[in-house]
Formats: C-alpha cells, sequence, structure tokens
DNA sequence: GGGCTTGATGCAACATTGTAGCATTAGGCT
DNA sequence: AGCCTAATGCTACAATGTTGCATCAAGCCC
C-alpha cells in the first residue's frame, strides 16, 4: 500500500484553543466522553502527527507496523467517532476509500491535491475553498470541497529522471 | 433510489463546436469509431437531455424502466467508453459511487452541489472551480473539483412544511 | 484493589460499487 | 449475406464499508 511519507513539508501552524499543543490525544478522547482505548488512541496520535490524510488502509498498515492488534471493522468505528466528535475529518480524494486527518482547528478549512499518478493527497493549507457565491436561492451551503487533481511534485521528479 | 427529477431548472446552455445541437447522440458515437449500440445510445441520449449527474444506478433503473435490456457490467463499460471519449464526464460526489454527466463543451468547467439530505447533486454552472493559485512547487494541476455541500432548496421546503 | 455497568471490541455475515476473464453476440463493412 | 472483431452477458472476484450480536474491558464506585 502507499507509504506514509508527505512529497512535500507542511508548512508550520499555528497552535489554537481547540487543540493546544499540550492537549494529549488522550485527554481529547476523554474530554469528550469516550473511553480511551488502543485503537482510539493510536489512530488520533497518528492522524495529529500526520502531515497528510490517511485512507482506512494506511492507518490499519501502520497500526500494524506498530504492533497495535485491532480489527477492521474497529478501525473503521473508530475512524467514525472521532469524525463525529470533531477529532479528525474525513476527505474525499475523489477515489472509493475515505481519507482521514486530524482536526486542529475546528474553524479552520482548506483544499487538497490528489495525485492522480500516486494516489497522495496532499494538504493545500494556503488554499481556501472557494465560498458559496452565486448559489440557487434556498440552498444552504455547509461546507465546500475543492479538491486538485494533476501531478505532485514527487511524482514530476520521477518522471525526469527516467527521461532526461 | 433516487428519482431523476433535478430541483432547479438548469440555465439555457449555448451550443459550441464540439457538440452543436443537432448532433445525435448516434453520430457522436460514430464519430468516434465506436459501435452504436442500444446501451451506448441510451445512455449518452440521457446524459446529454439531463440537468444533473446521474449515477450507475440510477442510469440502470432508467434503462430498466425504458425497457431497454442491460447488464450491470455492460454499463459500466459503457459510461468508461463515454468518459475516455469525451462525450461524458465523471463527478465525485462525495459518496462512493461516481456520478457521470452529458460534456456539451469540453472546455467548460463548473462546481456542482451536493445535497447533504437527499444525496441528490446538481451543477452550479455559474460557478468555476478555483484555479490553481499558491500551489507547491512541482505540482501540475490537471483539474479542478470543487463540491458544495449542505441542503438543497427542494429539501429546505420540505423542512418548512413539516414545520410551519 | 475488586466488582459493576455499559461502551467498545471482535467476529461473521452482508451490502455496495466496481473489475477481470472469457465465451457468445451483433455492429458495421464489404 | 457473410466476415471480423468490438461489445456484450455472465460468472467470479476485489475493495470498501455496514450490521448484529456475543464478549471484553474502561472507567467508576466502593
Ligand atoms: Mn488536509
Ligand atoms: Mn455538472
Ligand atoms: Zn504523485
Ligand atoms: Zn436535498
Amino acid at each position: 500500500m502507499a507509504s506514509l511519507q508527505t512529497p512535500y513539508p507542511a508548512p508550520a501552524r499555528v497552535p489554537d484553543d481547540d487543540a493546544p499543543r499540550h492537549t494529549s490525544a488522550r485527554e481529547r478522547i476523554a474530554a469528550r466522553g469516550g473511553r480511551v482505548t488502543r485503537t482510539r488512541l493510536a489512530v488520533l496520535e497518528m492522524l495529529q502527527h500526520g502531515t497528510h490524510p490517511l485512507s482506512h488502509d494506511e492507518i490499519a498498515e501502520a497500526l500494524a507496523s506498530a504492533g497495535i492488534a485491532h480489527d477492521r471493522v474497529t478501525l473503521y468505528r473508530a475512524l467514525d467517532w472521532l469524525v463525529e466528535q470533531g477529532l479528525a475529518r474525513r476527505i474525499a480524494g475523489g477515489e472509493r476509500a475515505w481519507r482521514f486527518e486530524g482536526v486542529r482547528d475546528a474553524g479552520h478549512r482548506h483544499a487538497h491535491f490528489h495525485c492522480d499518478r500516486c494516489g497522495q493527497v496532499v494538504c493545500l493549507e494556503g488554499l481556501q475553498p472557494a465560498p458559496a457565491t452565486a448559489l440557487p436561492s434556498g440552498f444552504q451551503v455547509e461546507r465546500a470541497d475543492l479538491v486538485l487533481h494533476g501531478q505532485c511534485a514527487a511524482c514530476g521528479r520521477r518522471d525526469e529522471e527516467l527521461r532526461p
């Protein structure tokens, strides 16, 4: 499956009230009235420290590598719960599988880039999804999902190396 | 399954060179060197006349209603072929299933609105997906998919009727 | 620390969406 | 009308996610 590296470094982030740097995954889970289980804990820590959205499959693989026993269904349910609680966000990359990223600032939204070559999804922190202008009357917009598709920098470099 | 009505009328469209109004589905298929089969023909006609993107399932249902015998797999392949040929476009509505719409103008792109209540996807002809500004170097953007999520006008009205 | 309660897990079975292989059919051409 | 082969129909399979239910263990009270 896909590796867990990100092809470009994420920019520095400003800590916010919702999730100050020193609030541990354990505390954030407990604060929502959820039980701190090994799967939830490991997944939330992974998402908090991750720089790009991860698929269920990638997370499962990482858990396995870390020697954390887990069940497919439990992982689905843990991810659902994290999203419900606002601790994670679900991203549709244009494939059939969802991807998940940790939520630092509940108010902060950003666009994503999906590489159609390698399947990586990277966060475009600087790019806000367009606001809901010129919408037919009666429509209420909850959120905007903007996904750019194309070729990532890593795939571009790989191309150049192959034909110099 | 979902009905085939659209909750708001599509604006008038200007015919273009790629697909002048008088070019029949039959002619467009043949022009690409494809064989004109009943499934391709019916699907392309449906997409050309439709005002919002349809899922495989909705198309299958419409074919069945029209008494056009078809196979699940054949329909998948017909849709793939139409997309390859530039006659249809695939839209990720944020669910697991793709949706398809006819392509009138190959150059024209627009955003979509996905109603999280009823699942309908409607075209926002006036809203262009944001261009690729402020992208990390080395990234090449092919296209932008912008999907607004929220509640459509029909669902809003239904709400008001229930609690007046 | 020991027991209770119930939220969370693990497992099996199922649903949906889409693909692959391959024999058969039928579209278009002569 | 007959031929060639693109397209179909069928079966089997893969990937992703969901549901039901018995069992386990996290957190709480003592
Ligand atoms: Mn992101
Ligand atoms: Mn559209
Ligand atoms: Zn790439
Ligand atoms: Zn709706």
